[in-house]
RNA sequence: GGGCGCGUAGCUCAGGGGUAGAGCGUCGCCCUUACAAGGCGAAUGUCGGCGGUUCGAAACCGUCCGCGCCCACCA
């Protein structure tokens, strides 16, 4: 089909098919891209370099819509700066996603009954290597279908060996500053998942609990402490009240018995309990909650663990063995026996955490990880922010973004994971701990192990902007295209990856930011707002979309919702509405062809063009310079909009049904016309690729023979504009449009002839009667012509011979209706002028159209009662 | 508890001190030789409520109601 179309040029008419079909050009079109090389970039090139890297997706699964989205945005951005003659690397490539990917190939060996300690780490790590290789191409082969610009030959995993390079080496570069260290804390532990995770990976959701209040000690020296996790009562090791509450002063230093032990606790005093907060007693289980750990710290109280990794009792007793939950009722059943429990509430809704990965509520617990300091590196993370270094869109997000860089704890990044970078610290059989750079020799000898943990994912993707050009290397792809240009990516991983690719990049890169402009993009929902999710049922695969409506359609559906910062819905029928689209730039380019439209030589001069023309040049250049401003304020939305508007409503209804006449007429303004016609459609078929690559790709290559629209030049404002054509051509659409309506409320069918006297002589409608006539099927008034109905539009009179049919009841209906617009205009104008107050504050270009429109009005109701007037009796 | 944002046509959303906009949907006429995936015409809103500022408020300010999101060591 595409060779056909390329055969077609040279044939005298070109014929496209009636109807565009997706499906069967955007695969062919794609890897005739790919193998020419224009996504490739040369690091050696002496353009300019614009780069973006691609969010990686994780391997584990297939894109979805939030992805074409994301891609569509990128692809967009690229393609642009790629016409505006930019080396520009679109930079591809996978996250081995650690946790994620590693649960899903425990879920696939859990169906042949294994579990990943069945086949040990060596082997359990090669099966995900495995199941990587397989599920990888799928996410390529979306790219492709996607029309995704990106350097296939750059491609990169988190997981392969230079990106592996460049983590051992940030890694150690960080152990000797100092600003990564290993120590004891409590960490949120996901006991599904058996690993320790971030703070920020844990997901807070309100919860139905219990709160109990319980009562420790015996005789006078008691006190009452809630909880909603009585298990941790067994490991307890002190009470804490406010140093200052005088009810509880007595207390402080003594011992009360912790019930259902053998044990006895002292009491504290500590200002971090709030003595207004329920009794003003807390009980204090430093092994399994982090603010107690800070008093345990504080009051060198002994950290007693209860549970295990599965969050399982251990605490010898009666509750060995039992589940967190089921030692929750038991303990509390056992308090109850002995009458302790003095209070409950239940349900108590309190915000409990879950793992981000499985929604296993978390465990706080005591344990041994790595730790990167963050305080320095996300200071500059917030500087070069707050230094205009690097800017945030929309600007609304900088707020966020500072909260959360200003008020960071340090970040755990080890993982108990086999999935991962592995952590390059050796431990020595004395007690020795070597982090190992990425040049140094591993050691080896009796008693030396590594580190059994894994890298948080993050800590990898964190360094994606300059490990994927090849850093620690100082490669010439490093020098060419770091710092790269724009991250694209959405607001939901603000603090996951863009803050960490800051603070990475900063610190590795000597104080470059990774990227000078970071957009952040909405998710995509419903048609309803509705958050996607396979759970609710309304999750699209955009494959069968695009496969439907071609990928031009869903990526222009999702430009077009791509408002900055705001999440975007979409719905097959707005997919539709894209391909109708697409459609309608075929075949208003396909009538183009017909009618010999050239982008041969140069164009006409402005003073040999018709007031068409010149019109549609002014507004075509007044587009690239609107829609240049949009692109670099990454307002897709609104560029898309302007371009769908402009194409359809004014290309393709007016213009083209203006050069229709012009065409038949023929001679020398009809050789204008078909340049400029050929220049119009080049420019916005340019304009439109970004967003709609294929059909424009198709249409393009076959209206002007050359080989690529994607290496075409991206087009700029001539700075031609004609204010007096663009007037005229507006008073020509507005009595086309008045005499249409009333032909519409006449009830005559479109297709009817009319015999018409047009008085257009003297006024600026005069070299357009011919194209006045044709549209609105204006018959020559020919003999015994008795004009029935008068139309004074715009100084001109057109005059309707309906030969006795006029509806006289529907045409005194519009016209009174008419009139009564006019009327309350006139109330309302004069009611303004008639105020000295706005005469005298308001500006006076709005005091001139006030008095446009009174007059305008004025002249109107003259009209109208003359028409009403003319009208026969009913 | 703190912060941010949003409530505009049936739905999803733009707009933003000077007579209310788009897409989809709805109604009517039409297969007018680029396109019925189309053309032409039409209807539809006290711009969440109440106060205030202003000559003028949907827009700015305050407040209330409703919704969403982010952050937080709410025992």
């Amino acid at each position: 089909m595409t060779e056909n179309t390329q055969q077609q040029h040279s044939a005298p008419e070109p014929e496209l098919p009636k109807t565009y079909a997706p499906a069967e050009v955007e695969g062919p079109l794609y890897e005739r891209w790919v193998d020419r090389g224009y996504f490739a970039a040369d690091a050696k090139s002496e353009k300019s370099p614009f780069t973006v890297v691609i969010p990686p997706p994780n391997v584990t699964g297939s894109l979805h819509l939030g992805h074409a989205f994301e891609h569509t945005l990128i692809d967009a951005i690229t393609r642009r700066k790629r016409m505006q003659g930019f080396e520009t690397l679109w930079q591809p490539g996978m996250d081995h996603a650690g946790i994620a990917t590693q649960n899903v190939v425990e879920r696939e060996l859990a169906k042949e009954a294994k579990s990943r300690h069945d086949l040990g780490r060596e082997a359990f790590v090669e099966r995900v290597w495995k199941w990587k290789g397989e599920s990888g191409g799928q996410i390529s082969g979306q790219m492709r279908r996607l029309g995704d610009g990106v350097d296939w030959d750059r491609e990169r995993f988190t997981m392969d060996e230079g990106l592996s390079q460049a983590v051992k080496t940030l890694f150690k570069k960080l152990y000797d500053d100092e600003l990564i260290y290993r120590a004891e804390r409590i960490i949120n532990w996901c006991p599904r998942c058996l690993t320790a995770i971030s703070d920020i990976e844990v997901e807070y959701q309100d919860d139905d609990g219990e709160l109990v209040s319980l009562k420790y000690g015996d005789g006078d020296e008691t006190v009452v402490v809630a909880t909603t996790r009585a298990e941790t009562m067994l490991g307890d090791t002190a009470i804490a009240v406010h140093p200052d509450d005088e009810r509880y002063q007595h207390l402080i230093g003594k011992l009360i018995k912790l019930p259902l032990t053998d044990r006895s606790i002292p009491v504290v005093g500590d200002t971090h309990v709030d003595p207004e907060f329920g009794t003003g007693c807390v009980k204090v289980t430093p092994a399994h909650d982090p603010n107690d750990f800070e008093i345990g710290q504080r009051h060198g109280l002994p950290s007693i663990a209860v549970m295990d990794e599965h969050a399982v009792i251990t605490a010898h007793g009666p509750f060995q063995g039992l589940d967190r939950l089921e030692a929750r009722s038991a303990i509390v059943a056992a308090l109850r026996a002995e009458g302790r429990i003095v209070a409950e509430k239940r349900p108590y809704t309190h915000s409990v955490g879950h793992c981000s990965r499985c929604k296993t509520t978390i465990e706080p617990r005591l344990s041994m990880q790595w730790w990167v300091k963050v305080g320095p590196l996300a200071k500059a993370a917030g500087d070069a922010v707050r230094d205009g270094q690097v800017k945030i869109h929309p600007q609304e997000m900088e707020k966020r973004y500072f909260d959360w860089v200003d008020n960071l704890h340090d970040w755990c990044i080890s993982r108990q994971l086999w999935w991962g970078h592995r952590i390059p610290v050796w431990y020595g059989p004395d007690g020795e701990v070597v982090c190992v750079g990425p040049d140094d020799e591993e050691p080896t000898g009796e008693g030396w192990t590594q580190d059994s943990d894994v890298l948080d994912t993050w800590f990898s993707s964190g360094l994606w902007p300059f490990s994927t050009l090849g850093w620690p290397e100082q490669t010439e792809s490093l020098a060419k295209f770091y710092p790269n240009s724009v991250l694209v990516t959405g607001y939901d991983i603000l603090f996951f990856w863009v803050a960490r690719m800051m603070m990475f990049g900063l610190y590795a890169m000597d104080g470059t930011p990774p990227f000078h402009t970071i957009v952040l993009h909405g998710m995509v929902r419903d048609q309803f707002g509705k958050k996607m999710s396979k759970s609710f049922g309304n999750a699209v695969n955009p494959l069968d979309w695009m496969d439907k409506y071609g990928s031009d359609a869903v990526r222009f559906t999702l430009a077009r919702g791509a408002n900055p910062g705001v999440d975007v819905p979409i719905g097959e029928d707005w997919v539709q509405g894209s391909r109708n689209f697409a459609n309608k730039i075929w075949n208003a380019t396909r009538f183009a062809l017909m009618n010999g439209a050239t982008v041969e030589g140069e164009l006409p001069p402005a003073e040999r063009l018709s007031a068409t023309d010149r019109w549609i040049l002014s507004r075509l250049n007044a587009v690239v310079a609107e829609v240049d401003a949009y692109y670099e304020d990454y307002q897709f939305a609104k560029l898309s909009e302007a371009l769908f508007h402009f194409a359809w409503d004014e290309v393709f209804d007016w213009y083209v049904e203006l050069t229709k006449t012009t065409f038949q007429e023929g001679g020398q303004a009809a050789e204008d016309t078909k340049r400029v016609l050929g220049e119009v459609l080049d420019v916005t078929l340019k304009l439109l690729h970004p967003v709609v690559p294929f059909v424009t790709e198709t249409l393009w290559t076959t209206l002007t023979g050359n080989e690529s629209l994607v290496v075409a030049d991206w087009p700029t404002d001539s700075g031609f504009r004609d204010e007096a054509a663009e007037r005229e051509i507006e008073t020509v659409q507005q009595v086309i449009t008045e005499v249409r309506r009333f032909r519409s409320d006449q009830g005559l069918q479109p297709a009817q002839k009319v015999p018409a006297r047009l008085t257009l002589d003297g006024t600026q409608l005069a070299p357009h009667e011919a194209a006045i006539r044709q549209l609105l099927r204006l018959q020559p008034e020919g003999e015994g012509f008795a004009a029935t109905a008068t139309l004074p539009v715009s100084g001109a009179t057109v005059a309707l011979d309906l030969s006795g049919t006029i509806d006289v009841a529907a045409e005194r209906k519009r016209l009174t209706k008419d009139l009564a617009a006019a009327e309350k205009e006139i109330t309302a104008a004069n009611a303004k002028l008639g105020n000295e107050a706005f005469l005298a504050k308001a500006p006076d270009h709005v005091v001139d159209k006030i008095r446009g429109r009174l007059t305008k009005a004025e002249a109107d109701i003259e009209r109208i009662k003359g028409q009403l007037d003319a009208l026969p009796a009913a």
